[in-house]
DNA sequence: GCCATGGCTAGTA
DNA sequence: GCCATGGCTAGTA
């Protein structure tokens, strides 16, 4: 693994529950602002291995963007299982949702 | 080559 | 809607 994947890996860990992150903010935090798409990628190989809260993981505009119908049920229910609330057009409100780590 | 992005634009009300 | 982007576990939750 990479120390750029290590990062990622361990920033998606750290989400609380009931919080949310988006790719892009992942992708900053792990030193690469604009690697957005690789997070999807390692979100993507990785969430079964490394148990990743791959729930937890939203767009900038704080919607599910799984293009799956069965897992983004399953993303919806277990973000409202912790507590998130979706907006009436379906979005998060980051401002209330969303999580930042400590920056380095 | 892939990809579950993101930010900027066009075209419209 | 378009397209630049970037790191790499390609049996996908």
């Amino acid at each position: 693994m990479t120390p750029f994947t290590q990062n990622v890996v361990s920033i998606i860990t750290s989400i609380p529950e009931g919080r949310v992150m988006t790719y892009g903010q992942i992708a900053a935090h792990a030193g690469s602002p604009r690697a957005a798409r690789q997070v999807v990628r390692i979100l993507h190989s990785m969430s079964r291995k490394e148990r990743l809260p791959w729930h937890r993981v939203v767009n900038a505009k704080g919607e599910i963007a799984i293009p799956d119908e069965h897992s983004r049920l399953i993303q919806e229910t277990e973000l409202i299982s912790e507590g998130v609330e979706f907006k009436l057009d379906g979005t998060i409100d980051l401002e209330i949702f969303g999580y930042q780590p400590e920056p380095e």
